[in-house]
DNA sequence: AACAACTCCAACCGCTATTCG
DNA sequence: CCGAATAGCGGTTGGAGTTGT
């Protein structure tokens, strides 16, 4: 419904739904050249059919230089949980302390992780002594991403100025029931070319989604099908706005992490 | 195998704040 | 100072993936 513009009452002035990998590189191209302004006037040069703001969303939120992807670590839960305490649902300022994460990212892990199951946090609680400050959180949080991001383990363990602490995850309570982590892509249907059927390109930004490890933990990464891809079409695309290689060299800038083998495809 | 239920999260909406002429 | 334009923020929605039955 909603969300993907189609073409109820013939062509929409502005498209809507899910960005393409077109509109991304077409994005990044023109940011990368001209840099962020006016977000009305930056939407009318790059050549997209969008509004301003759901470019500057996707900018911020997607496509910056250092936005980190993937799954929020148990320090990063801590220091969200500690600032929620303390300044509520001010996401954008709890997202200050975050380094790479978004308010919107913030926002929707508190509530499908933490509000919606309060039950689950209390056990989580119980599970882990979180630092007494979140600056001594943050201060723990290299410690902590090392762990969890390289561990099969389904508890992740580190310490900080304030303590020992211990994380244990949501899914693996056993009273919670399964948690569906998202690993694969079906990114088979979504490659099938544009317009077809309903869904409206080839891969969307569903398919860029953090690439995931055999034990469900998220890489911080495009996932290589959307790497792939997205090499494929920007030297098209790019044409439009910059040449393909500027344009990578802007993307290896931005970031700087390279593909992960993604294993699940 | 098919369906339902559940979960996640990208993106939209509406409102407020800020900037600019 | 005022009004319009733009940017930013928080709440909400709905599509799509995963798991359970």
């Amino acid at each position: 419904m909603g969300r993907t513009s189609g073409r109820a009452g013939g062509e929409p002035a502005v498209r809507k739904g899910p960005w393409t990998l077109e509109e991304d590189v077409v994005l990044v191209g023109y940011i990368s050249q001209h840099g962020e302004g006016s977000w009305d006037n930056l939407a009318r040069a790059a050549g997209l059919n969008r509004n301003g703001k759901s470019c500057r969303l996707r900018w911020l939120n997607y496509l910056r230089p250092g936005v980190r992807r993937g799954s929020i670590t148990p320090a990063e839960d801590a220091v969200i949980r500690e600032l929620h305490a303390n300044l509520g649902n001010k996401w954008s300022k709890i997202a200050a302390h975050l380094p790479g994460r978004t308010d919107n990212e913030i926002k929707n892990y508190w509530r499908t992780r933490i509000q919606r199951r309060p039950a689950a946090s209390a056990q989580q609680q119980q599970a882990y002594r979180a630092p007494a400050t979140a600056t001594a959180t943050a201060a723990a949080m290299a410690t902590s991403e090392g762990a969890s991001s390289s561990s099969s383990a389904t508890a992740s363990h580190g310490s900080s100025a304030a303590g020992e602490w211990w994380y244990v995850e949501p899914n693996n309570h056993p009273e919670q029931g399964a948690h569906h982590s998202r690993k694969s892509k079906n990114v088979a249907a979504a490659a099938a070319g544009p317009d077809s059927g309903g869904a409206s390109s080839a891969l969307t930004s569903r398919d860029m989604g953090p690439a995931t490890a055999g034990d469900g933990h998220m890489q911080t990464s495009y996932s290589d099908r959307y790497y792939s891809e997205l090499s494929s079409v920007a030297a098209d695309a790019v044409k439009m706005v910059v040449d393909a290689d500027s344009f990578w060299n802007v993307v290896d800038n931005f970031w700087e992490i390279p593909p992960v083998p993604d294993a699940t495809f």
